[in-house]
RNA sequence: GGGCAAUUAGCUCAGUUGGUUAGAGCGUUUCCUUGACAUGGAAAAGGUCACAGGUUCGAGUCCUGUAUUGCCCACCA
C-alpha cells in the first residue's frame, strides 16, 4: 500500500466548527503535487477544455472573478468526475495600457519618466514590474481552489504567444486585410496612444450648444452655427448644409470666414448634414470629427489638426497654441462673447467618449494607424452562431453579438505605447528618404490587395536588411498591438499555435468560454473570428455569459471606489468553499450581482452545517466499517425515502449542471443537504443509528451528497470525503453520481409527505400553546380511510418520536377528548392533549383562522368548478385534482365547524 | 434614436414548456443551550407577483401598451 500521505490522520478528532484554514492550503497543495489539475492530450477520454479569461497581470482578485473562476471550476471539476479528459488552460495578459500605467505610476514616484529613461530600459522595469506582482492574482485564484492547470500556464507575450501573434499579423496582411492609413480615431491625450472604438466608453455628459456667428465673406451677411465643442473651429476648413434646405441655397460658391482666425472656408452643401439639428448649419472640422473627415473626403477639404499628442494646442491654433484643451475653450468662449460672436448657448445632454482605462475625455483626431480590415472574418463567425455551432446562454446576447458583428468596423490595432507585441513592420530609411513616395496606396481599399509603402517590409522575424536596397540598419516601426490582438488567439495560441501538434487537435475547439458580457465585442467576438480564419473552427461550444459583481448599492464594483467586498477577505474569514458556494447561490443565470459581506455568511453557515452532519455520520458510523457492506436487509421506509431524495437530488443537480443553472444546482443542494437529510433523515434515523443498514445508507446518502456538492466547495467537500471509508484516493477523482430513475419511490415519499405533515401538525399546536419542547405529550389522530390509517400506524414510532409524544392513539374511531387542541392535515384529525385547561378563546381563534383560510380556498375552488369551460376543456386530470381538492377541503371544514361547535357547547 | 434587462414578502432575490394554498436566504416574533451543529433546532407572521388592457377554462408565467430603474449600442455637430 502507497497511498499519499493525507494533510490529515484519519481518526482525528474534529473540531465542533468548521475550520477552513486548517485544510485548505494543504489540500490544495496535495492536489497540486499529485498532478490531479493536469491533463493529457494522449488521453483515451473525450476532452473538456476551458480556457480563462486571462487575467492581467496588474489585476487582484476581485468579486468578479471569483464568480467567473468559481463557475469555471465548477464545470471543470463536474466534468472531470463525469469521466472527461477535462483541461482548464490558465494564463495571463499582458495588458498593454493597463500594465504601461501602473509602471509608469511608480517610476513617477521616483521623478522618472519613461521617455527620460527611455524604450529599452523601461521595458526592463515592466519585465521587472511582472516578475515582482504578475503572478498575485494567480496565487489568489489558487486560494479559490481553482483546479487550473498550471503547468501549462502562458502569458500574452511568452515568446510562443508572441510568435502567434506576429503569425498572425503577417498572414493577414498577406491577405490584403490589414493596411495603414490615416483616419480618425480615438486618442486618448492622457495615455496619448489611439485607442479602438471599443475602448472608448461614451458617457451622457450636460454640455452646451453654443451658438456662433459667422461672416459671410464680403457682405455683411451672417451664419449662425451651433457646436458643442468650440475650440474645435481652430481646425474648421469649410461650412454646410443639406441640399434641400432652403435657408442656405444663397450661400453657394461664397465663401465664409472664420472667427477669430478669419480662415476662409468653403461652403459645401451634403444630404448626411441634418438640416433639423441646431441652425442647419454645419462647421466642418476635418480632423477632429469623423462625420466631418467623411465629408472632407468626399469634398476634398482641407484638414487641420490642431492638437499635439497631449492635448494641447498645436502651431494650427494660432494665438492659442499651447493651451490645454479644455482651457481653450474657456478661452475661445470668453473671446467669441466679448467680440459678439457667440449669439446664445444652450444646455445640451451629449454622449462623450472616455478612455476605458483612465477616463480621460478622447479626441476623435486625424492620425496614421493601423487597421484590420474586418467584414470578412465576421462573416464565418456571424455564421456560426447562426447555425447554432456555437451558442450564447443565456440566448439573449446572441443577438447583441450578431449586432456587433453585422456592422462591425475596422479595427483599429496600433498603439503609441511601449509594453505589448510590437508592430512586425520594418522601414528601410534610405528608401524611404524621399518622404513624397512612402504611401504607395493612397487611396487603399483593404480586402483586394495587398497594402504595401515604399521601403516597407512586413516580416515575422525582423529582416537582416531592406528586401529593395539591401540596406542593413532597418528601423521597426515604433507602434506596439492593441492587447486584444494577442488575446483574440487564446484558445489555440495557448496551444502552441501556428504548430501543429496533438494538444491542438486534442482541446480545439474548446468547450466553454465563460465571461462577462463586458467584453463581448472586445474579447468573445474577435475569438471567434480568429478560431475561423486561423484553425477553420468555432474556438468554443458554448459562451456563457454571467453578470457583473456590483456592491450594495448596484454600483460597479472596483478598487478605486473602495466599495469593494475583498473575496480575500472573505476567504480568509469564511473560507473558500464559503465565498465559492455563496457567490454561485446569489447569482442568477445572467443577471447583475449585489454583494455584500453578510451575504457570504450564508456559505459559511451551510459549510458549517455540512462539518457538523460530517461529525455526527463519522461519530456514529462503526469504527470499522465492513469491508463490504453488509448484505442488506431490506432498508428501512426512511432510508427508502432518503434514498429515493437523493436519487432526485442527483437527476435534479446534473440537470442544472448540463442546462448551465448553476443557482439553481446549489440551491437543490443546499435544500438536499440541510432540509431533507439533516433536519429529516438524520433525526429519523437517530434511534436506529445502530444498524448496519441504516449505517451503510448513511454513508452512502453523505458520500454521495459530498460528491455533489465537491465541484462548488471543493475543500470540505474532500476533507470530510477523506474520513470516510472510501475508495481511490481524492474526492476529485471519484465518479459524479449517476441517477437511476428506478430508485425513485413515489410511494414512500407520499407516504413520508403524510407522516412529516403529521409531525408537524402536532408541532404547531405545542407551539401554539407553548408547551415546552421536552414535555411530552398525549395525542389522539383520527382517520378515516384506511390507507392513511395504515400509513400512521406504521410510523406511528417515528411519528411519537419526532413530535414528543409519550402515548399516541391511532383509529377510525377516536372521540375529541376533552381538553385538547386539534390539528387538521388533510382529511387526518389530530387531537393534542394539554395538562391544563384549555383556553377557549385561544384555541377558538386558531380554529376560526384556519377555517377562514379553507373557506376561502372553498370559494376560489367552487367558482372554478361551476365554470363549465373549464370543466369542458381543461384536461381531464386538472379537474380530477380540483375536484378530490374540494372534497377533501369540504371534509375540513365540517371538521372545523364540529370542532368550533364542540368547544362552545 | 435603437436594443436589452429589471419591477414578486421589511430587505436581497428564485420561480423556461400557463395548471395544487407563489418559494428561498436575511431580518422579525415565540419557544428551546436536547450528546452533530446557537455559524444551531422547532413553530409562526409577512405578498392585490409595477400598472392598464388582451389571449385562455385557467396568467407571476404568453401578447400589447404605460410607468420607473439600470445597462448596452448609435457620426445629430
Amino acid at each position: 500500500m502507497n497511498t499519499p500521505p493525507s494533510p490529515h490522520a484519519p481518526d482525528q478528532e474534529l473540531p465542533k466548527a468548521y475550520n477552513p484554514k486548517a485544510v485548505e492550503k494543504e489540500w490544495y497543495q496535495t492536489w497540486m503535487k499529485r498532478g490531479y489539475f493536469s491533463a493529457s492530450s494522449h488521453s483515451k477520454k473525450k476532452p473538456y477544455t476551458i480556457v480563462i479569461p486571462p487575467p492581467n497581470i496588474t489585476g487582484i482578485l476581485h468579486m468578479g472573478h471569483a464568480l467567473n473562476n468559481t463557475l469555471q471550476d465548477i464545470l471543470i471539476r463536474y466534468k472531470r468526475m463525469s469521466g472527461y479528459e477535462a483541461l482548464w488552460m490558465p494564463g495571463t495578459d499582458h495588458a498593454g495600457i493597463a500594465t504601461q500605467n501602473v509602471v509608469e505610476k511608480s517610476l513617477k514616484e521616483e521623478g522618472l519618466t519613461r521617455h527620460a529613461l527611455g524604450r529599452e530600459k523601461f521595458l526592463e522595469r515592466v519585465w521587472k514590474w511582472r516578475e515582482k506582482y504578475g503572478n498575485t492574482i494567480i496565487r489568489q485564484l489558487q486560494r479559490l481552489g481553482a483546479s487550473c492547470d498550471w503547468e501549462r500556464t502562458r502569458f500574452t507575450m511568452d515568446e510562443g504567444l508572441s510568435r502567434a501573434v506576429r503569425e498572425v499579423f503577417v498572414r493577414l496582411h498577406e491577405k490584403g486585410l490589414i493596411y495603414r492609413g490615416r483616419y480618425i480615431i480615438n486618442w486618448c491625450p492622457r495615455c496619448q496612444t489611439a485607442l479602438s472604438d471599443e475602448e472608448v466608453q461614451h458617457k451622457d455628459v450636460t454640455g452646451h450648444l453654443y451658438y456662433l456667428k459667422y461672416t459671410i465673406e464680403g457682405t455683411d451677411q451672417h451664419l449662425t452655427i451651433a457646436t458643442t465643442r468650440p475650440e474645435t473651429m481652430l481646425g474648421d476648413t469649410a461650412v454646410g448644409f443639406h441640399p434641400e434646405d432652403e435657408r442656405y441655397r444663397h450661400l453657394i460658391g461664397k465663401t465664409v470666414l472664420l472667427p477669430l482666425l478669419n480662415r476662409k472656408l468653403k461652403v459645401i452643401e451634403d444630404a448626411d448634414i441634418d438640416p433639423q439639428f441646431g441652425t442647419g448649419a454645419l462647421k466642418i472640422t476635418p480632423a477632429h470629427d469623423p462625420v466631418d473627415f467623411r465629408l472632407a473626403q468626399k469634398h476634398h477639404l482641407e484638414m487641420i489638426n490642431i492638437l499635439n499628442p497631449d492635448g494641447t494646442l498645436n502651431d494650427a491654433a494660432g494665438p492659442y497654441k499651447g493651451l490645454d484643451r479644455f482651457e481653450a475653450r474657456r478661452k475661445i468662449i470668453a473671446e467669441l462673447e466679448d467680440r459678439r460672436i457667440l449669439l446664445e448657448t444652450k444646455e445640451h445632454v451629449h454622449a462623450v467618449g472616455h478612455c476605458y482605462r483612465c477616463q480621460t475625455v478622447v479626441e476623435p483626431t486625424l492620425s496614421l494607424q493601423w487597421f484590420v480590415h474586418m467584414k470578412p472574418l465576421a462573416r464565418p463567425a456571424i455564421a456560426a452562431v447562426k447555425e447554432g455551432k456555437t451558442v450564447f446562454t443565456p440566448a439573449r446576447w446572441t443577438k447583441v453579438y450578431l449586432d456587433w458583428m453585422t456592422n462591425i468596423k475596422d479595427w483599429c490595432i496600433s498603439r503609441q505605447i511601449w509594453w505589448g507585441h510590437r508592430i512586425p513592420v520594418w522601414y528601410c530609411p534610405k528608401c524611404r528618404a524621399d518622404e513624397a513616395k512612402i504611401i504607395s496606396s493612397k487611396n487603399f481599399t483593404p480586402g483586394n490587395k495587398i497594402y504595401t509603402e515604399t521601403g516597407m517590409m512586413v516580416s515575422r522575424d525582423a529582416p537582416k536588411k531592406c528586401a529593395a536596397c539591401g540596406h542593413p540598419d532597418l528601423i521597426q516601426d515604433a507602434d506596439v498591438l492593441d492587447t486584444w490582438f494577442s488575446s483574440w488567439l487564446w484558445p489555440f495560441s495557448t496551444f502552441g499555435w501556428p504548430e501543429k501538434n496533438k494538444d491542438l487537435s486534442f482541446f480545439y475547439p474548446t468547450s466553454t468560454l465563460v465571461t462577462g458580457y463586458e467584453i463581448i465585442f472586445f474579447w468573445v467576438a474577435r475569438m471567434m473570428m480568429a478560431g475561423f480564419e486561423f484553425m477553420g473552427k468555432e474556438p468554443f461550444k458554448q459562451v456563457y455569459i454571467h453578470g457583473i459583481v456590483r456592491d450594495e448599492t448596484g454600483a460597479k464594483m472596483s478598487k478605486s471606489l473602495g466599495n469593494a467586498v475583498d473575496p480575500i477577505h472573505i476567504i480568509d474569514e469564511f473560507g473558500a468553499d464559503a465565498l465559492r458556494f455563496a457567490i454561485i447561490s446569489i447569482t442568477a443565470e445572467g443577471q447583475d450581482v449585489y454583494a455584500s459581506k453578510e451575504k457570504f455568511e450564508v456559505g459559511r453557515n451551510f459549510a458549517n452545517k455540512i462539518w457538523n452532519a460530517g461529525r455526527f455520520v463519522l461519530m456514529n458510523l462503526s469504527s470499522k466499517p465492513p469491508a463490504k457492506p453488509a448484505k442488506r436487509a431490506a432498508p428501512s421506509p426512511i432510508d427508502r425515502w432518503i434514498l429515493s431524495r437523493l436519487e432526485q437530488t442527483v437527476y435534479s443537480v446534473t440537470d442544472s449542471l448540463d442546462r448551465s443553472r448553476f443557482s439553481e444546482a446549489a440551491a437543490v443542494l443546499y435544500d438536499f443537504f440541510w432540509h431533507q437529510f439533516c433536519d429529516w433523515y438524520l433525526e429519523l434515523a437517530k434511534p436506529n443509528i445502530q444498524s448496519k443498514e441504516t449505517q451503510a445508507v448513511l454513508q452512502k446518502v453523505f458520500d454521495t451528497a459530498l460528491r455533489l456538492l465537491h465541484p462548488f466547495m471543493p475543500f470540505i467537500t474532500e476533507t470530510l470525503w477523506q474520513k470516510l471509508p472510501h475508495e481511490g484516493q481524492s474526492i476529485m477523482q471519484s465518479a459524479w453520481p449517476v441517477a437511476d430513475a428506478r430508485r425513485v419511490d413515489k410511494k414512500i415519499e407520499s407516504e413520508m409527505d403524510l407522516v412529516i405533515g403529521e409531525i408537524q401538525a402536532i408541532r404547531n399546536v405545542r407551539s401554539a400553546w407553548q408547551i415546552n419542547p421536552k414535555e411530552q405529550v398525549t395525542v389522539a389522530i383520527k382517520v378515516s380511510r384506511e390507507k392513511e390509517l395504515q400509513i400512521l400506524r406504521d410510523y406511528s414510532g417515528t411519528i411519537a418520536q419526532m413530535a414528543k409524544i409519550s402515548s399516541l392513539q391511532i383509529g377510525k374511531n377516536i372521540k375529541r377528548p376533552k381538553e385538547s387542541a386539534v390539528a387538521n392535515i388533510g382529511r387526518v384529525e389530530t387531537y393534542v392533549i394539554l395538562s391544563g385547561l384549555v383556553d377557549i378563546r385561544v384555541e377558538r381563534e386558531r380554529i376560526e383562522g384556519a377555517l377562514e383560510d379553507v373557506e376561502k380556498m372553498i370559494r376560489a375552488l367552487e367558482i372554478r368548478l361551476r365554470n363549465e369551460d373549464f370543466l369542458k376543456k381543461a384536461p381531464k386530470e386538472i379537474v380530477d385534482k380540483e375536484k378530490e381538492k374540494a372534497a377533501e377541503l369540504e371534509n375540513r371544514k365540517h371538521r372545523l365547524e364540529e370542532n368550533l361547535r364542540a368547544l362552545t357547547e
